[in-house]
DNA sequence: TATGAATGAGAATTCATTCAT
DNA sequence: CATGAATGAATTCTCATTCAT
């Protein structure tokens, strides 16, 4: 079963036990499993707790579920499939140059981190517990992400619109520094989504020094540099 | 009791329960601790596994330390000091303009991050798990770090050498790229930490967009330029 | 409800969820419970492996019967009725004599044994766990089956046809011998059940110490001795 | 661990608590299996209990055993070797014809159903709950003790000292008999161990139909025939 | 007739910890 | 300095059973 129909990612409410309504014990239980995964980590946290976040006795979670391990990977399975749309979609609607391509999957990262927050950190810290037939097919997907990242850096590079000495140490640090995003942004804080998506665009791109454009000033490439206010040209 | 005594912070030889000798328990403890919190998470592990690992009885354990809790909070309260004099000690010996002063953060701690990768890990992941009279103390640490890095990115763009925009943005972005290099470098790979450092010291001053300096060609900030190998000046 | 109607003994194609047709859950169920009772026992075998082993779900188990203990219950005392019906069928039509109603009894034993191998097994191993409603009636009828064969032994010694100084002993080795018969028959194996009979009707004589017989040259009596091809007389 | 020092195989006391000595909680918790599987089956049978009965802890328990299996495997292994090395003593004490040796055997089995009634039950009950590493071992040493049976009568049979038609039912037969001791017998009750042995020899006799000796009236084969006050020569 | 959903009690096992020696 | 023995609380998970539909 998969998990994706709870889009909110928030823990909302932590503790509310509203009176599952029969056979949506499914949802509630993984929903649950994300509140108290994330607070607790996942061998911290037990799945009695994940139960009574659910509303749930402990044997309805083992209808639903065939473990807590289970419950895991369908947690971090969904969110990486959300990921992976959301970059898909990204990039498909953008310009084919590198700089364009960077920028799309800079925003399509950050849009996830902030919209999963929670499910973010927890593919995060998590990520090791996984079990085997679960882990194989993750870490295969981590490893597309990746190879997605690189191969438009790598071409920017060849293009030489991107200036970088080291490839994989610039996509390192881009990647870090979105994933970061998820351990520190407050979902009630002063910042808009869209408004940091564009900051870290810039970062990005100052990383990959990507080189002063004479001609291609085209809709994807422009906006960072100007919308994110930079004191002067 | 501290552990700073162990240098080491690889978990050499794994399962090397070569009889410890008498009255360096202690040691041999926490030694073993690292390995397998790193290894199998805090909540993950248990200390009858720490106890079999460093070649001693579970008893052994309780005469050394207080308990789990207590063998946690001295190796990330002694990773800390450690970072701490790292820090100190580079930026006692650099310029005090805030380009040189950065250079010499970052140095110092992708130096850290290597040379402690395991302590590194554990103290990313395993940070959450601390209890009460421990956590505050250890945040406190953490916050003032994070000021050590804030200050000097602050006070380069005040004297309009730092170009960025969103001061606390670049903060989070340089420091995710540090930190997070304990997760992917292998001790035997074929990076020299020396040049990692450069390259690391490369980007962030990327990141917070250093302008162009005309005169000031002095040690600290030119080498990263340089030794990147950068295909254009 | 007993479950007689279904003769097959053999646990047929183990796992044949061959789609039960409506209203004959009941049997089903009894077979799946009579195989998986033999292959994990009473307590080791789950109800729930039974619902699935029938091809129907744990409520409709619920539906044909009380609960787990009834169908163990059940699936005993249809057993026992079964042999108790072929002993006596056997008894009726043989001769009044001693020797002859034990080499009855022995037949009968064995053909039930062969033909309900698993319901053996089963009887042999899980009678303990019976529960007081049925177990009371079922060690009844067990008793009365061991007078049925002490009466017999006592009837020929008495009469000085069985020379055997203990005649409990007697009657124990031969149902043992019998009994045993169902833990290691094949049915696929290279011994007929008739042949097989006719074999321990032969030992049960022997154990009972037969006087020789002078006259009363009829069937019973000689072909174990012809047909089991003595090398030499 | 072995668990052969607990002579005692009588249930002695069943319940008694009273106060284990420390360090001999391993034995304490093997006597308590034996009852408690004995009574109850493997399978329905909860360490809980087994630990309640022994006086001690649940966690006792597994500081002394495994687990539940391991257990089993113990009381089995332990009771199997008992049973070979009593087998052993037997054969190499008595004359080297065929007769002796299946006087012997019998002997020797009996005396150990007898002396170890609970575990034999177990062993006869319990056997097919035993998990691979141990089941192997096991199966090995029970087919080697057939093969023991099997020798004796086959050599009999070849001698023609025994005349039996059918060497492998005899033996089937016979060691049904003996084994069905611990069934029934009363360590209480009227018949003496020795004076049972002597019955199950002769009826053992009488299985592989042994041919009357003309010669050859010394200790071993005489005993039997004597002992059991067979009524008339 | 049948089922999908749910439950409470209890299963085996592991944990951090303590105590007597 | 160190250990072997023991514990109570908690762990994940399975069980037989029931209920609403």
């Amino acid at each position: 079963m998969t998990v994706s129909e709870s889009e909110s990612d928030e823990p909302g409410g932590s503790g509310t036990t509203s009176a599952v309504p029969r056979g949506s014990g499914g949802v509630a239980l993984t929903d649950a499993a994300r509140e108290v995964f994330a607070e607790r980590g996942y061998h911290g946290a037990s799945i009695r707790d994940v139960a009574k976040r659910a509303g749930l006795s402990l044997s309805a979670l083992y209808y639903w579920h065939s473990g807590k391990q289970e419950l895991l990977a369908a947690l971090l399975e969904d969110g990486v499939n959300d990921y992976f749309r959301t970059c898909e979609s990204a990039l498909r609607t953008t310009e084919a140059d590198p700089a364009s391509r960077l920028c799309a999957l800079v925003r399509a990262t950050v849009d996830y981190r902030v919209r999963r927050r929670v499910d973010s950190t927890i593919a995060a810290q998590e990520f090791r517990n996984l079990e085997q037939p679960h882990a194989q097919r993750l870490v295969t997907l981590r490893e597309s992400a990746t190879r997605l990242w690189q191969d438009i850096i790598d071409e920017g590079v060849r293009d030489d619109v991107f200036r970088c000495a080291y490839p994989r140490d610039a996509r390192r640090a881009i990647q870090a520094a979105c994933n970061a995003i998820a351990q520190w942004y407050a979902p009630d804080g002063d910042v808009e989504p869209g408004e940091l998506a564009e900051r870290y665009v810039s970062i990005a791109l100052r990383i990959v020094d990507r080189a002063p454009q004479v001609h291609d000033r085209r809709k994807a490439s422009a906006p960072p540099r100007g919308s994110t206010a930079d004191p002067a040209p």
